[in-house]
DNA sequence: GCTATAAATGACCCGCGAGTTATTACGCCT
DNA sequence: AGGCGTAATAACTCGCGGGTCATTTATAGC
């Protein structure tokens, strides 16, 4: 409807795919991959729907870029935190799932999270990418960091792979809580508190008690 | 191809629904909703796609009993085992947390998990349904136990939710590790062995120190 | 300004799958 | 036995959405 003679588009190779990309994770996150809409993705990216065929191959190629550049930033930053790290490890976990919290729910890691998990069976692929580009990575760090402090007898012996499960899992589960139950009437959950308390009732199953005999 | 005279079918109003819904399951839980076909539905319940409308309506009234059915019983019986239990908090917990693990590894309840996930935004009618008849009353359950242990002095102050979160927590990261990243090449996980080890995590975390001054 | 190039469009194609319906045939009931 | 009610079928419709392509139009170079 520009009445007044600006052009009806314009020529922006360079900065396309970045706002389609952009368009693509919010449709998919909301939708998921079967329900999302290319025209939809167009729409929002204010392009046609030839346009992002100039870009990407296919729809599912679209999918694995999104998750690509939505995710990859946030994983190496926690990756470096923790490895930076040098003090007791009580410290250190007191420090980081605060600081996993605030990143996936400041993001849009949750929606990512959630999209993966729906789609894994008709996209292993994606899964798989997810597996190895940021899970595993993720709890190799964790279970090496808890080896370490085992070694240090800093922390109780146990499958250090099961201590990062005890770590990590309440976080998870309020994550996907907040994104799949709040919206449906469930309680609100504070990601910031319930990472807090969690953080001593976990740390006091984990440390090695100074006064116990073991 | 039943040469030697066979009926081509029979009648049998009393079977198909619970046929119909079982092989829904399956589909379902492997597809996700968008992605099953109800033609796909139709041939592994033995039956044609016309029938599947003699007893629901549409896909996605066949999408609700599946989840009705497939989940009701298990909560029934782990809420009846809890409310039923007289012992020490502790001993309660080393109970149910593997029962409910064994429950929801056994049971198709974890894809269904990863079902309702994935479909939540498209089908909130669904998560809430989940939420309300399933998720909710669990976590209530779980959380009154631990209000009355603390009043009873036996777990430490703080929000008895999110202690829930602590003690069920790393549980659903198992769940959802095993049936979304095991399949892509993820390290297995041992779900007994998980939930043993971090229920003493948990307890160690949550039971009031015997010799400590609060 | 004019032209060549390629970015972008939007109308189109076509297969797929949810839902429908005219027809068939099973099996109970007398 | 045979007739009737209905479970079940199978071929159908129809709209939707992923993917295509001939055409339009911005713009860089001369």
């Amino acid at each position: 409807m520009s009445v007044a003679g600006g052009p009806k588009w314009r020529r922006r190779k360079e900065a396309r795919p970045g706002e389609i990309v952009a368009a693509a994770f919010a449709v998919f996150a909301e939708k998921g991959f079967a329900a999302a809409r290319l025209d939809e993705i167009a729409a929002r990216a204010g392009v046609s729907k030839g346009a992002l065929y100039l870009y990407f191959e296919t729809k599912e190629e679209l999918f694995h870029a999104v998750v690509r550049d939505a995710v990859a930033p946030n994983v190496a930053q926690v990756r470096a935190a923790a490895e930076a790290f040098e003090g007791p490890f009580a410290d250190l976990v007191r420090a980081l799932l605060p600081m996993m919290a605030a990143r996936i729910a400041g993001s849009g890691a949750a929606k990512v999270v959630k999209m993966v998990i729906g789609e894994s069976r008709n996209f292993p692929a994606l899964a798989q990418h997810w597996h190895d580009e940021v899970v595993a990575p993720t709890l190799s760090v964790l279970s090496g960091l808890i080896e370490r402090a085992q070694a240090r007898g800093e922390v109780r012996p146990g499958d250090p792979r099961v201590h990062a499960f005890s770590l990590v899992g309440p976080l998870m589960l309020g994550v996907l809580w907040r994104e799949v139950l709040e919206p449906v009437g469930g309680a609100p959950v504070d990601l910031q508190a319930l990472a807090a308390q969690h953080v001593e009732t976990a740390l006091g199953g984990l440390l090695a008690r100074e006064g116990a005999a073991a």
